[in-house]
DNA sequence: AAAGTATTCAAGCAAGTACTTGAATACCAT
DNA sequence: ATGGTATTCAAGTACTTGCTTGAATACTTT
């Protein structure tokens, strides 16, 4: 079929605009950051130890194929994902490369080892626990980012205030810690912190993308 | 957390592995191929107008990422895809682009204009307007494809066969024809065919890979 | 208006990718 | 074994990408 050679390629061209934006570990790390809440180049660089410069240049090759888009915001330029879609895209890959790639599987396991997770059954049954009080569910995330969307019912504790505030945590009651989903560590680092103290600490694997794409209800401030 | 950026970076690694073999239009296309059935890299070389070594290059790609896989057979080597999630891959990137490029849309309206396609509701009642007869399913693939799978009740007329068998085909029932899915041209070329020597033919959208995405059943040879 | 901050642009270099060509390998048929 | 076919490998070249540096732009504050 001759006639349609151009109107193949064309598509063709467009679909790897994508992929080509999904094409760098740099990227991937962005989007990663950016669809847990909006953020600013500078603190997207700050995050992932790049230059200013080359945050700049990623973030607009993610620009172009509108997974991302900016607005300035007085003298800061304002990332963020221009729709759930975003997110799909990078869930499809990371299931894919969680069951097809056995590497993944290995470098997870070194770091999540010993830290029980919660069974995907229990998801539904973790909300009513919370909301009952029977359990306390913590979102370990920057401040930032739990305000951008959380678990309903979950408090923000990062992980970075937690020594301070772990008075306020009761030792009777089952806690649990979330972060920004499966490959982020900030929840094993909080429960294993909390184990040690005694309290009776468990991690769930989801972040708030995975919830949001399971068909569970999230939480955004009201104020922002 | 500096302990942890060996383990992110390796993750975001292995990620953008996966993103890096999409980010090109002819594996890409040559996904897409395999997604409707194995085939030998000459057979895919002919197909994509590329050269067998380039064909063999992008296929090893393809196959690093664990997206295909290959197994001799013969003098010929046959390439397929690794599992359905690889589907799942492709499709993600196709919704997001739809809905996110602009591009997408002005390129298959194009081609597609004038050929009404079938509501999206129409998928569950079509089938048992199949099952009684009530309509025709077409499936205008190359048979090959047709035998790797295929909707059911639907029966094979490649296109290449059409003007040859259409004595054989009723003028007084729907004809449904149905192709590699919604960028595919067959099915919008079959149609208008079709209409032009007096039937009453449709256009189904789908292909194979988003029927079965939906959870709808798909049938297979038996013989092979 | 002037100075300061955040971001983007432009140029340059190293590294990686896409495609071609011709040789090497693996299998089949005789 | 020999010749034929299908695929992969290796090397070369043109092109693209990733990152750096320093300048240019856009906005804010004084």
């Amino acid at each position: 079929m001759p006639r349609y050679g151009r109107y193949k390629t064309a598509l063709y061209d467009q679909f790897a605009r994508v992929g080509k934006a999904l094409a760098s570990a740099r990227r991937i790390e962005l989007l990663d950051l950016l669809l847990q809440a909006e953020r600013t180049v500078e603190d997207l660089a700050g995050q992932t130890n790049m230059s200013i410069a080359n945050t700049s240049q990623h973030l607009q090759v993610l620009k172009q194929a509108r997974i991302v888009e900016s607005e300035r915001r007085g003298n800061h330029v304002v990332y963020r994902v221009t729709s759930d879609h975003a997110g799909n895209l990078l869930t499809s890959i990371q299931q894919f490369a969680e069951v097809g790639l056995a590497e993944v599987d290995a470098i997870t396991r070194r770091f999540h080892d010993g830290c029980e997770e919660m069974e995907p059954v229990d998801r539904v049954q973790l909300m009513t626990r919370a909301k009952t009080g029977d359990a306390i569910v913590l979102d370990v995330r920057p401040k930032a980012e739990y305000e951008a969307g959380h678990l309903p019912y979950a408090e923000s504790l990062p992980l970075e205030d937690l020594e301070q505030r772990l008075a306020s945590l009761p030792k009777d009651k089952q806690i649990v810690a979330y972060c920004r989903g499966p490959y982020c560590v900030l929840a094993v680092e909080a429960v294993e912190r909390l184990r040690e103290r005694g309290f009776n600490a468990i991690r769930l694997e989801d972040g708030v993308r995975e919830w949001q794409e399971q068909g569970l209800p999230v939480e955004y401030e009201e104020s922002a």
